[in-house]
DNA sequence: GCGCGGCCTTGATCTGTGTCAAGCAGTCTT
DNA sequence: AAGACTGCTTGACACAGATCAAGGCCGCGC
């Protein structure tokens, strides 16, 4: 179970430095120093352990969450056991905000986990009456449903073979924004989460990252994948 | 290729009346009296005959919509020509906001379509100083994001029955909104199109539609069907 | 009233991906 | 260092749904 790292939440040294490495990108971006100081009092940081649920679907939907630093990923089940991750969420992502009183997917953390809760009540009364806050939310959700729709894309009309190269470029790219551009995409996520966001088996997956490894499109290393052809890879993310 | 059907929108009979039906439903629902009059002076009320292009992917984002009769289709192509159809709009939806300045999808009528188009700029500073409205558009955001999640669900895990199941309730449960509840659902969008919705191919939509129909759950009609048991129906489309 | 075109249905066959089963490679435990 | 656990890969086979092909229905124009 999680335990509450610093409730009242004055910068302590390292994990406010860490905190605040993501606020560019975070909901809370655009607030000026005394407003974010009045935001920040509203905030829990609460840190996960591997594999822990932040929240689960059908449960009240009392807190929305910023995430700090780790991996999410965000699932919705089948009553006979079938999973579909809908995404995964990097550090500056905002979760929770649900169109009925309960949550419509549920949360885990993959590897550890550090956020922003902040209960419903407290968060709404403070940006109900704040434009810029309700623009950049409204951001937020406008490209959240945008990677959706591409994602619907992928599920409805593309082969194994380039859900997986898909998949890959925008991870990387994803990434890209957070630690700058590399050749080496790492996938903190295991074979079965790639395949429940994909729609496909983990068999599948696997397969196919080894058939795309024989077509020297990419190496798979420990924890990733090297790419080789970015341009190969690419096009064939694209088509 | 639309026409302008009266773009000084002040109320005039017969198209106003249709239009503030679906007010309640709209973007525009909680505006009071004035403000709602100066929002109606950015509107254009413009129509479109069937299977007209309100706006495609790609293209500069430079207008919104809220649908006001008639319904839309949503969709993204790949470049070889699949395409998959990320909704369907009623009246009483908002169109066409976008992360980045073009429409990352496109839109076009299916039957005959009325909407209120609004140009960018003019509604964002419209909104821009109005925390009722942004808060409305947030709602609709995350209703829109939380349909899309289950959409990804249902592409992802479902069988094809389960999908077409799926698809009648949920676009039943949609037209009782507008409409109320009726044992006979419409269907407005061709075989095609569910097709594409549901990310499977026009033969096995039409399969499946007579299977459904041999197991007595349902009834093909011209142009929609009729739900024999919904209790049995509701479950095939839950499970 | 007849022919044409669009849309839908049905049948036969094919194939991509799922299913089932086995084995391998690290890593952790003791 | 042996065992066992977990995650990943590989192979053989099955099947849901795709593809290819034909035919039916209905509204529309002439």
């Amino acid at each position: 179970m999680p335990h509450l790292a610093f409730p009242n939440s004055t910068c302590d040294g390292f994990r406010c430095a860490t905190h605040c490495s993501v606020r560019p990108l975070a909901i809370c971006g655009e607030l000026e120093q005394l407003e974010h100081e009045e935001f920040e009092r509203l905030a829990q940081h609460v840190r996960y352990g591997p594999k822990e649920a932040l929240f689960s679907e059908d449960e009240v939907a009392d807190a929305v969450y910023s995430l700090v630093e780790g991996i999410a990923r965000l699932y919705k089940l089948l009553p006979d056991g079938r999973r579909q991750i809908i995404g995964f969420a990097l550090p500056g992502d905002f979760l929770g905000m649900a169109p009925s009183p309960r949550y419509s997917f549920s949360a885990d953390s993959i590897g550890g986990v550090t956020v922003c809760k902040f209960f419903r009540g407290p968060f709404l009364r403070f940006i109900e009456n704040r434009p810029q806050m309700l623009l950049r939310m409204n951001e937020f959700a406008t490209r959240e449903l945008s990677l959706a729709q591409d994602q619907m894309l992928l599920l409805g009309r593309r082969s194994a073979e380039e859900k997986v190269a898909a998949f890959l470029v925008g991870w990387r790219d994803r990434l890209a924004r957070l630690e700058g551009v590399t050749k080496t995409v790492s996938l903190p996520m295991g074979r079965q989460d790639i395949a429940d966001f994909l729609g496909l088996t983990i068999e599948t997956v696997s397969r196919t990252f080894t058939k795309l490894e024989r077509e020297k499109l990419i190496v798979i290393v420990p924890d990733g994948v090297r790419v080789l052809d970015p341009k190969r890879f690419d096009a064939l993310a694209a088509a």
